[in-house]
DNA sequence: CCCGTCAATGCGTTAA
DNA sequence: TTAACGCATTGACGGG
């Protein structure tokens, strides 16, 4: 695990890139969403980041209520370009220091919370992933057997169907990007 | 309407 | 004690 802070190599291109989505609406899909949880307001985001965190919403700005009066819960949507980032960093490191997360939150124009929180379920997918091809070798193994092999191949199919809720993002949508998607 | 995806939540654990 | 973790689950959302 780095712990030291990098420099700001690819800063500039995102910012750009960044500028330039938001301003040709390419982060459309974005204001359906509100950032709410209650872990947000009490550690980060100081009034000088507000404005520009789209992602960061309070529930009561926009959140909506169900019929039982309960507030709901909204979750956000990353845009290509965020996960694009999140991803080719997750690819070579991940696990973030603080400064790199914080670095990355402000870079993405994301929390630091979500930057962690994106990292946690990306770890999490990805050894699901691992076990799901553990199953996979698994009924190879048992290939070539009988009745009762059959039985115990569709039951391990059955939970790589069950295990397996991962998708790859689209990747032709970044068709002039070099991004190797090692993992998937 | 159902189902898959995924950001967010909850809870137990661990390390500093 | 606190922050971050793993893991399971929830709930919003979109597609078929």
């Amino acid at each position: 695990m780095s712990e030291t802070l990098k420099p700001r190599t690819t800063s500039f291109l995102i910012e750009d890139i960044l500028s330039i989505t938001e301003s040709t609406g390419f982060n459309s899909k974005q204001p359906k969403t509100g950032m709410c949880p209650a872990q947000w307001e009490k550690s980060e985001s100081g009034p000088e980041q507000l404005g520009a965190q789209e992602n960061e919403m309070s529930f009561g700005e926009r959140g909506s209520f169900t019929t039982s009066g309960k507030q709901k819960r909204s979750r956000a949507a990353f845009t290509h370009l965020q996960v694009l980032e999140l991803e080719k960093k997750f690819n070579h490191q991940k696990y973030l220091s603080a400064p790199e997360r914080a670095h990355l939150a402000g870079t993405l124009r994301l929390t630091e919370t979500q930057v962690k929180i994106w990292f946690q379920n990306r770890r999490y997918k990805t050894k699901r992933k691992q076990q799901t091809n553990e199953l996979c070798k698994d009924i190879y193994k048992s290939e070539g057997l009988g009745l009762e092999n059959e039985f115990v191949r569709a039951s391990i199919l059955a939970t790589f169907y069950k295990t397996h809720t991962y998708r790859a993002p689209n990747l032709c949508d970044f068709p002039r990007l070099h991004w190797t998607p090692t993992l998937w």
